[in-house]
DNA sequence: GACTGAACTATACC
DNA sequence: ACGGGTATAGTTCAGTC
């Protein structure tokens, strides 16, 4: 039969020895198919140059007679075939060596010490990632499938009846299609329980949201009362069961939640072995199945689980203003709507009338993650189809992966045999190479500016890889005559004129970008929008990955060279704008802002094109904005202009803010809410005068302790177990406080803090002596918040008019050495 | 005990 | 282990006098 499919989740299983893909999607009428696949699994040897063809067939025959017994497992070389490939954009000899099975390709890779052979590649990709390579069955992609449906029969010893899927084809016949809408079905959940710890306590509710699907599970409080959405269950067991059951009825492509794979699927698992329950979630009636790692993550066969948090963490969170990523603060930021107030207790402590509250809460959270999906959709559908591997695991990778898996999945283009991963001991040897020269940073002077322009490189870096040709594959050992060269660290290095397939595939991901981003701006929508982020994050992260350790193709020359060619690249932009009457003022990395003098806009988008004009490759400045008026202040000592600090604001009022407290999240708000407002005030008036007197109003506050303890909670991230401090921090100790109280938190948690007021007999002079948490009893320390949090976050603007703010604090001169 | 620079720590910029 | 280097700034730590 034929059919159409869409790939959404991608297994495997072994029969006979052999290899085969288990495939579930969906077809045109939205049934859920399963697709049995399989393909060739094959490595490659790499010949040595010059060797002879007589000794290639003499050891294309020796390795076809390569037996193995591995575990109990007979297996053998099937056939070897000769190709030409390319390795490293250079032209190869390979021996193409196919075996019965891909996990003994790695067995057969190691008896190949022949010394004909100089590499042995591409053993070391997983069977999904080859499956894709070998028959382009892209996840969420369209096809037209032909096979035959072997329901009800014993093919693959029954594998078809032991699946809760529509139909099952043995696929013989695979055709891409064009279409490409799909939405999918989702289902979102979010639990409730009364401990922290995974497993201590016991889940109360769980809440489950779809399409036209709103349900709280719950064995708690409900006898003989009826709320809203609110299904009662007789007992813990049952609420799992019930899951269980929903999930089966609903029957979606997608199950969210927001850090399940760390909280709820491992609770909700926890609690189903304590009550002996089966949890068959899977289409295959499997369990939930947890990977090790540093970060556990939770799988179920046939359903792709995605936590939303993860997607987020490792692709978004840069570009987002969202402090921390919390369900509270990403909905918030993506929706304008967060989650609902519920104070937490033991539910043995929560009165009668506040069940409902708890319940609409629980529900609340998976209305957020499901609609958080919905927004994030477009981007993990486009991701995918970029990376061309599983939503799965696209969701959960980080950026780095994500270049690899695209190189990965685009080398068959440049007919390029895959580099190996990096060794354990390569890895080591990688990460002791010392740093090397990165971005230019260029120093202000002190002092506020009016009428600026701002210039940037487009994908900065990713504009020089192509334009030098900067990759591991174009980098020269030998210098050439007709070369890309730089000095990397006193050291000159050389690159190739012809192009290579990372520069050439980055050339491609950057023109993909302008061009999506062309179209969205003449009809704007998500699809688009996602696929130019896409692209643009792909460019973007391509410079991190060639220096990058873990990399297949790593670099450190490329890396370095990168950046000594971006360098350059500003250094020249910088000299042209100075030269043509413009005052640069301040640069980092890729962009600089400069001071228009007495040109006109006009002349200033004129001169920015003489300047595209002039540049090599596909390097190509554009234009930030304008600004009304800029503010650069010196660093604490005041010895310097600070860099990565300044306040812009456009003609229109709207301010852009760099590097000062009012971004930091580690300074408590007060300080944070004052720094914006004064900097407005100094960037819309041009003088400090407004901005004194409100300060004075706030320092007078302060002292009179009017201010909120809630603005003067400090909140700080612990970076690592408590344990592994070597300094005593405020937040350590804060922390300590917490553990004593057994309030849960763990490395990644932020602490909250403020700086109380001591007992007159304590003498400390250390801040974390004064530490409290913020329901300790407590006044504010009057002298720490003027001294070490609203001074600081002044000081520095107002020296930029000469306004000593000591006297405003102490109400008074202070007494210099020359004064006394 | 006061002072000082180094070490440690967190966070931001691009 | 799961992108890179550059930069500011606070608090504690450890040594000196």
């Amino acid at each position: 039969m034929k059919t159409e499919f869409i790939p959404i989740d991608y297994d495997y299983f072994d029969f006979e020895g052999r290899n085969y893909a288990k495939i579930v999607g969906r077809n045109e009428k939205n049934k859920r198919i399963c697709i049995i696949d399989s393909c060739d699994v094959y490595f490659w040897a790499i010949l040595k140059e010059k060797t002879s063809e007589k000794a290639i067939k003499r050891l294309q025959g020796k390795i076809e007679k390569i037996k193995l017994d591995v575990k109990g497992r007979q297996t053998k070389v099937e056939k070897v075939e000769m190709h030409k490939k390319k390795f490293m954009g250079r032209e190869v000899v390979a021996l193409k060596i196919f075996a019965t099975n891909y996990k003994d390709l790695h067995d057969i890779a190691d008896k190949l010490g022949m010394p004909e052979i100089e590499k042995r590649r591409g053993y070391d990709i997983g069977f999904i990632s080859h499956y894709i390579i070998e028959k382009k069955l892209n996840p969420l992609c369209w096809y037209e499938v032909e096979g035959e449906v072997i329901d009800n029969t014993t093919k693959f010893n029954g594998i078809a009846n032991s699946l809760d899927v529509d139909f099952c084809i043995k696929a013989e016949n695979i055709v891409s299609l064009k279409k490409e809408e799909f939405l999918p079905k989702v289902l979102a959940f979010d639990i409730e329980a009364d401990e922290f710890k995974i497993g201590e306590g016991e889940i109360l509710m769980i809440s489950l949201v779809s399409d036209n699907f709103k349900k709280v599970i719950t064995w708690k409080k409900c006898k003989n009362r009826e709320f809203p959405n609110v299904e009662c269950v007789g007992d813990e067991a049952e609420l799992l069961s019930r899951f269980a059951e929903i999930i089966k009825e609903i029957s979606p492509d997608f199950i969210t939640g927001y850090f399940s794979d760390g909280f709820d699927l491992p609770y909700i698992k926890a609690r189903a072995d304590k009550h002996k329950i089966r949890l068959d979630l899977g289409i295959d009636g499997s369990s939930i199945k947890f990977s090790r790692g540093v970060t556990t993550t939770a799988r179920i066969n046939g359903i792709v689980h995605i936590d939303l948090l993860r997607f987020i963490q490792s692709v978004y969170s840069q570009y987002m203003s969202s402090e921390t990523l919390s369900l509270n603060e990403v909905a918030n930021e993506f929706l304008g709507e967060g989650k609902k107030e519920f104070e937490f207790k033991h539910s043995s402590k929560i009165s009668r009338d506040e069940w409902e509250k708890y319940f609409e809460y629980n529900l609340h959270d998976s209305v957020l993650t499901y609609r958080l999906f919905e927004k994030m959709w477009p981007d993990l559908l486009e991701f995918t189809r970029i990376m061309s591997e599983p939503v799965f695991d696209v969701s959960r990778n980080g950026m780095s992966t994500n270049v690899g898996d695209y190189i990965l999945h685009n080398l068959s283009k440049f007919d390029e045999i895959p580099e190996k991963r990096p060794t354990y001991d390569e890895i080591g040897e990688r990460r002791q190479r010392g740093k090397y020269e990165g971005a230019f940073v260029l120093e202000p002077k002190a002092g506020l500016y009016e009428n600026l322009s701002a210039f940037d490189f487009t994908s900065s870096y990713g504009s020089v890889i192509v334009t030098y040709n900067l990759s591991k594959s174009t980098f020269l050992e030998k210098p050439e005559k007709d070369s890309y060269s730089t000095e990397i660290s006193g050291k000159k290095v050389y690159f190739s004129k012809t192009p290579g397939f990372f520069p050439q595939m980055l050339k491609e991901i950057i023109e993909k970008r302008r061009q999506y981003k062309e179209e969205l701006k003449k009809k704007p929508d998500a699809i688009k929008k996602a696929r130019s982020n896409a692209f643009k994050l792909l460019a973007n992260a391509s410079y991190g990955y060639q220096g990058f350790f873990g990399a297949r193709y790593y670099c450190e020359e490329a890396a370095a060279a990168t950046a000594a060619f971006a360098r350059q690249a500003i250094r020249e932009a910088m000299e042209k704008t100075n030269n043509a009457g413009f005052g640069v003022i301040y640069a980092d990395t890729d962009g600089f802002a400069f001071s228009l003098n007495k040109n006109s806009k006009q002349k200033t988008l004129d001169f920015l094109k003489k300047l595209n004009s002039e540049l090599p490759g596909v390097m190509e400045l554009e234009l930030e904005d304008f600004y009304k008026r800029g503010l650069w202040v010196t660093t604490r000592k005041g010895e310097f202009g600070a860099k990565k600090k300044y306040a812009l604001i456009t003609e229109e009022g709207k301010l852009k803010i760099r590097g000062f407290e009012t971004v930091r999240r580690d300074w408590c708000v007060l300080a944070r809410e004052l720094q914006n407002n004064v900097l407005l005030m100094i960037l819309k008036d041009g003088d400090e005068k407004r901005a004194l007197e409100h300060i004075k109003k706030v320092v007078k506050e302060v002292k009179e302790r009017k201010i909120d303890l809630k603005k003067m909670t400090i909140r700080t991230q612990m970076k690592k177990p408590l344990s592994e401090y070597k300094s005593i921090t405020p937040h350590v100790v804060a922390a300590r406080k917490m553990q004593e109280r057994e309030i849960p938190f763990s490395a990644g948690s932020l602490i909250e803090y403020y700086i109380a007021e001591t007992k007159k007999e304590s003498k400390s002079k250390l801040i974390r002596d004064k530490v409290k948490l913020v329901d300790e009893k407590g006044e504010y320390n009057i002298e720490y918040y003027l001294k070490h949090q609203i001074l600081p976050a002044i000081e520095n603007i107002l020296q930029v008019f000469n306004v000593d703010i000591n006297v405003i604090l102490d109400g008074k001169k202070q007494m210099t050495l020359e004064g006394f």
